[in-house]
DNA sequence: GTTTTTGCAAACCATTTGCAGGGTC
DNA sequence: GACCCTGCAAATGGTTTGCAAAAAC
């Protein structure tokens, strides 16, 4: 499941950012996770592997792939963070992310203009942004047999 | 504007919570704000009035009435957080928080079934919960004359 | 009188930053 | 060679916690 890796470099390519020996480790730690993972997960996947990286590197990479739009930061409870990969297509979309195992998906084409046009009517807000964040379960997680 | 200062009681009394002098001034402290707040802006209100309040009784009484659903507790963008106040009826709800002042409505009845079978059929997950925040401009932030 | 709360200060902990050395283009 | 990145360690800053005194019931 390594395959968004290329991509998460492509983008850095595609910025004026260097290719760097620890941004690609990041990024190759990013594609043999599954689903939404932090910056603690990736910390402890890389000194699991014996990958000598520093965790403001970490931090930092995150924070310029999340930039490039490659990620997507979610905010979660406690106030920390949790990433999700994005496809190669930079619309705009969410993600459903699974409470059981993490795994995300991306939902593209957020049919909400409606619902905001509804909301703006009711409440006079000029709505021009929004967090959207779904959570359930995935269909992986709800078959017996994983 | 000091006319939640009461449910935000009411709530207390509801739960086993004892109905101390330092919660009421917490209260009061939100029923005197207009919008959206942090548990910092209270405790600048807090001195600014020269009420004592100890840091750690605000972040606790914020969390006993988000508990209670007298709050909502909003997942700012640095990892901190604000707060709005929801109204007596406890129905499930979100908001919409003006990016200038900082003011919230409610949005009642979310609408939102229809648009989460939809996601649901397309990428299989059971979704049963979700985080949505709007914001915007608010209509007093719009006109010129505010 | 028992149980909950407060307040202070110290602890937490994810994230950020300063800075010198090293890698990239 | 110029500029960008890394890594370490120290700093940050919102939030939480331990604990003894004080208040509520």
């Amino acid at each position: 499941m390594g395959s968004q890796g290329p991509t998460l470099l492509d983008d850095l390519a595609r910025g004026s950012y260097r290719l760097t020996a620890p941004r690609r480790q990041v990024a190759a730690l990013i594609g043999a996770r599954a689903g939404s993972f932090t910056a603690a997960d990736l910390m402890a996947d890389a000194s699991r592997r014996g990958v000598r990286i520093g965790r403001a590197t970490v931090f930092r990479a995150l924070d310029t792939f999340s930039e490039l739009g490659a990620l997507e930061r979610l905010e979660l409870d406690g106030g920390d963070h949790a990433y999700v990969v994005c496809g190669p297509r930079s619309e705009h979309h969410h993600h459903v992310v699974c409470r059981s195992c993490g795994r995300a998906s991306e939902i593209i084409g957020c049919d909400l203009e409606p619902w905001a046009l509804q909301v703006q009517r009711a409440t006079g807000y000029e709505v021009d942004r929004h967090r959207i964040e779904l959570y359930g379960i995935c269909p992986r997680c709800q078959s017996p047999r994983a």
